[in-house]
DNA sequence: GAGTGGTCTAGACCACCCT
DNA sequence: GGGTGGTCTAGACCACTCC
């Protein structure tokens, strides 16, 4: 048993959860009937209750309850390329897209900048939307491309995912460069997700590249940590030497 | 503004890191000066800056004060494997491991266990390590090996990586399944690298593959998500058909 | 001993949801 | 109206670090 009051209460209710003695899905006691039975202030509850929201085990909505998350997390590999939401469909998983906004801007994540060193002559068509698979968000994505297009293709990117739209119209992409990484979930992906900030999130920041040197696409995917992984596979038996560089 | 008053503080507290007003690693305020200049209750404060412990904007030692977080972060290429201590240090980044526990038990991570498919017949040999780099802990590695093997060989595990030692041991490692994904760092890795509970950290579940079926290595890499990162390559000119299955 | 953050408490008000 | 969580406050005690 932990001396700290909270850490204690903490362990508790993780172990309800994962014991299935609080279901998934179902709410728990109020904070004042958890303070009662555990005979520690009301507040107290509340500070263990809001660690277990940042940790992805409770989920809670003012004036209605606290409640067990339910885990339901996706697969991706990343040797494959989800290019189409019909590809998802075929797979037997309904995907779609919801569209947050289309504007013109330069990119802000400091990190995304400099991974895809974006030109700075000219703001960017900037691309945000959210990915829904079995009626579940499970991705953000904020899509960076500075070409020239006309506004019936650059409206079409509020329906259907970019990378689609800009193959169709003749674009070849050749590679894409991917840095994965996790953070705290900034305050624009909480929202969408209806998550505390600083929940764990997981970033996959991409830069495309064409046959032409001044086609730029790029962006940055978020994922809450318990709604995406991904996969890949190395050959070790042909590897190439060690890489672990700083920055 | 925002209405919310933490909010507001913590944006405040957010700009000023960030513009340098805080430089990183020099001390903040105390939270009860704090409090005085934003004319808010000390309790306020704390929450604040506790807030932003969790999103690795800050970092607290009781008893001497609140510090901005420095931020150093490693770029590990998931293509080219790190074999050896001594490739990272043959690249000017001295690296060295640090032993924190040898024991044999089964895999406790229920995402690890389902992801490498542990044999179940015996507990096997559980490895743990913190992996430093440049004087920074940078890598909290758990590593299973079900393999018979004599004491000299287990204890070398404890000064070297364990790919290492098994290649030396004449292991042939053919091929390496990854999972990556995003975690609030579990109680044993945030206790190694001082870090709150809940603190956002990158995962790589693998799952290594020999000539014979029956030698089984696998294991789980953990990293604070300010600390490292991973870059690979995708040939989108030659790419499969799409992939992306629930669980 | 003085200063720091960490913990815990009691009590209050608000916005929100459901009936 | 009665229940819920979210916010904010004042005040207290402790463990720790540094001088």
């Amino acid at each position: 048993m932990n001396v700290i009051l909270h850490e204690a209460v903490r362990q508790e209710l993780e172990q309800r959860v994962e014991s299935g003695n609080y279901k998934s899905g179902t709410m728990l006691p109020s904070t004042a009937a958890l303070a009662r039975e555990f005979g520690v202030s009301a507040i107290t509850i509340k500070r263990v209750l809001r660690d277990l929201q940042t940790s992805g085990v409770l989920r809670s909505v003012a004036g209605l309850g606290t409640f067990v998350r339910e885990r339901r997390r996706f697969v991706r590999n990343l040797d494959f390329s989800l290019n189409s939401l019909d590809d998802a469909n075929r797979l037997g998983i309904p995907a779609r897209v919801e569209p947050i906004s289309i504007s013109r801007e330069y990119i802000l994540d400091p990190q995304l900048a400099e991974f895809a060193a974006a030109p700075k002559d000219k703001p960017m068509i900037c691309i945000r939307k959210a990915i829904i698979a079995q009626a579940e968000k499970i991705m953000h994505d904020t899509t960076y491309v500075s070409i020239d297009l006309d506004d019936e293709t650059i409206d079409e990117f509020s329906r259907r995912l970019v990378m689609e739209v800009l193959a169709e119209r003749g674009l070849e992409f050749t590679s894409s460069r991917i840095m994965i990484d996790a953070a705290p979930g900034p305050p624009e992906v909480c929202q969408v997700f209806s998550l505390p900030r600083g929940y764990p999130v997981l970033r996959r920041l991409y830069k495309l590249t064409t046959a032409s040197e001044d086609q730029f696409v790029a962006g940055m995917a978020q994922s809450p940590f318990d709604r995406l992984a991904c996969t890949t596979e190395i050959d070790l038996a042909h590897r190439a030497d060690a890489c672990l560089r700083q920055r």
